[in-house]
DNA sequence: GAAAATTTAAAGGTCTAATATTTTTTGTCA
DNA sequence: TGACAAAAAATATTAGACCTTTAAATTTTC
C-alpha cells in the first residue's frame, strides 16, 4: 500500500499559513476584514516580516485575502472564490495534463445536466437575461475575444442558475481552459459558432423543460466539442505552431 | 459590458514567476531538473534574493517545482500533478462554498460514466486488481480512516481505468472531499459502507458491459449519497460540533 | 472660500547582508 | 573498514534600511 511519506519539517510561514488560515476558516476574520499589518503580525507571530510576507503572499494566491499597497492598504480577507481552482485547472491544460477530447467530454457530461437544473429553476428575471444573451450573440463581434464572450453569456447563465455551486464552478473552469484553447488557435471565429446555436437550449430551458434542454444541450455540446477537436488537429498540423 | 480592469503594476516576483514558468511550458526545464541556486537566479533575474525566494515558494505551492534543502538541495522541477486542483477544491469545502449536496450530486454525474468507461477498457491486469481491492473490503478495519481508504480502492482503480485525465482528477478530488467530511463526523463507519457494495460495478466492469457499470455505480451513487447526507443532517444537530 | 498643490504618514515592496539550519560529501582516525 | 567529525553547499531565517504607493491632511493660491 502507501509508502513512507518523506518527513519534512514545516517552515517558519507554513507555520503562519496555517494559523491564520485556521483564523479565516473558523470565522475569526470575516470577508473584508483587514489583518493587522506586517510588522505587527511579525510581532505577534514572533517571527521576521519576511516569513510574514511569505505567508500573506501564499493565502494571497490561494485566494484567502488580497493584499493592497499605501496608506489604507493591507491584507483585506476575501470570500473564497472559485479563481483558483480556475487557475488550477489552467495550469494543468497549459502543462498538457489535460487534453482538449477530455475536456470536451467532461463538458459533453457536466452541460446537459446544467441545463436540466437551469430549466428546473427558471425566473422570469434569468428568461429575460436568456434572451438578452441570443440576441446580443447576433451582433456580429469584431475580435475573437469578443465573439467568444458574448457566446459565452448562455453558458454562464445557466451554470449560474443550476443552483449547484460546484457545477457552476466547474463549467465556468473548463469554459475558461476552452477560451484559452480558442485563443491560441485562432480559428476563424465567425464560422466557427456561428449565432443561434444556443436557441432551443434557451427556449427549452425557458418552457422548463429539462429534458429538451438537456437534449438541446447534449447535441450543442457534441457538435461543438467535434468542432474544437477538429480545430485540435487543424493546429496540430500548421507549419509554424503559435506558443500559448 | 466589463468595465476596465484596475491597473496593477506587477510585483518583482510576479515578473519572475511568469518567466520561470513559461520556461516549465515551452520545455526549458524537464522534470527532475534543478533549477538554478537562488542566489545565482537572483543575479541573472538582476533581482533580490528575496524576490527569487518568494517566486519559488510561489511556484512551488502550484506545483510546478519542489524545493530541498541541504548540500544537494535546491529547486527541482516536478511533473504537474493534480494535487493542487485537490487543495483548491478542499479549501473551498471548507470554507462551505461547497455543500455535500452538492458534492454528491456531481459524483452522481460523474461516477457513472467512469465505471461505464472504466469497462470498455478493462484488462487483466486491471481485473485482478479490482478483485483483491474487492477482496480487501472484506477485512474488518481498525480505524475509520483505514476502512475510508480500503472502500476508496475501487473507485480509484475505476477513475485510473477511465482513460480521461480530468475526469480521474475530478473523481479522486471530490473522493478527497468525502474523506474530509467524513473524518469530521466521525460516523460509525461499520455500518456506514458495508464490504461489497461495490461488487456487482467490478462484476459489470470486468464483463465489458458499459451499460450495467454505469447503472450498478449510480445506484451505489444513489445509495451512499443519502447516507452522507443524511449523517450531515445528524451531524449539523449534535450538542457539540467538531471542528474540522 | 474653494480648488489646487503639497506634504505627511502608513502600509506594503524591495534590497543587502549576516547568521542559522539542513543535508550530503569528504576526510580522518582508531 | 567503520564510525565520527569537519567541510561544503544549499536553503531558511532574521534584521534593518530604504523605496514606492496611496490616501488623507495641510497649505497655498486664486
Amino acid at each position: 500500500m502507501n509508502r513512507f511519506k518523506p518527513v519534512r519539517q514545516p517552515r517558519v510561514s507554513e507555520e503562519v499559513i496555517e494559523q491564520l488560515k485556521h483564523a479565516f476558516l473558523v470565522g475569526h476574520f470575516k470577508a473584508g476584514d483587514k489583518l493587522p499589518p506586517e510588522r505587527e503580525l511579525a510581532n505577534e507571530f514572533q517571527v521576521s516580516r519576511v516569513a510574514v510576507r511569505e505567508a500573506l503572499r501564499a493565502l494571497e494566491s490561494s485566494g484567502f485575502i488580497e493584499i493592497r499597497q499605501g496608506a489604507t492598504g493591507g491584507a483585506y480577507v476575501t470570500d473564497l472564490t472559485f479563481e483558483t481552482l480556475a487557475g488550477a485547472f489552467l495550469d494543468l491544460f497549459l502543462a498538457e495534463k489535460i487534453s482538449v477530447p477530455e475536456l470536451c467530454h467532461v463538458r459533453r457530461l457536466l452541460e446537459p445536466e446544467i441545463a436540466r437544473m437551469a430549466a428546473a429553476r427558471v425566473t422570469s428575471d434569468y428568461s429575460e437575461r436568456l434572451l438578452e444573451a441570443l440576441e446580443a450573440e447576433e451582433i456580429p463581434a469584431r475580435t475573437l475575444a469578443e465573439d467568444f464572450e458574448t457566446k459565452t453569456n448562455v453558458h454562464f447563465l445557466l451554470a449560474e442558475m443550476c443552483g449547484n455551486r460546484l457545477l457552476e464552478a466547474l463549467s465556468k473552469s473548463l469554459m475558461g481552459l476552452t477560451r484559452r484553447f480558442v485563443a491560441a488557435v485562432q480559428p476563424d471565429f465567425q464560422s466557427m459558432h456561428p449565432p443561434g446555436l444556443h436557441r432551443p437550449i434557451v427556449e427549452a430551458v425557458m418552457a422548463g423543460d429539462g429534458d429538451a434542454a438537456a437534449e438541446a444541450m447534449r447535441l450543442h455540446a457534441e457538435e461543438f466539442g467535434q468542432i474544437l477537436m477538429a480545430m485540435e488537429k487543424e493546429f496540430r498540423q500548421r507549419p509554424f505552431p503559435v506558443v500559448v
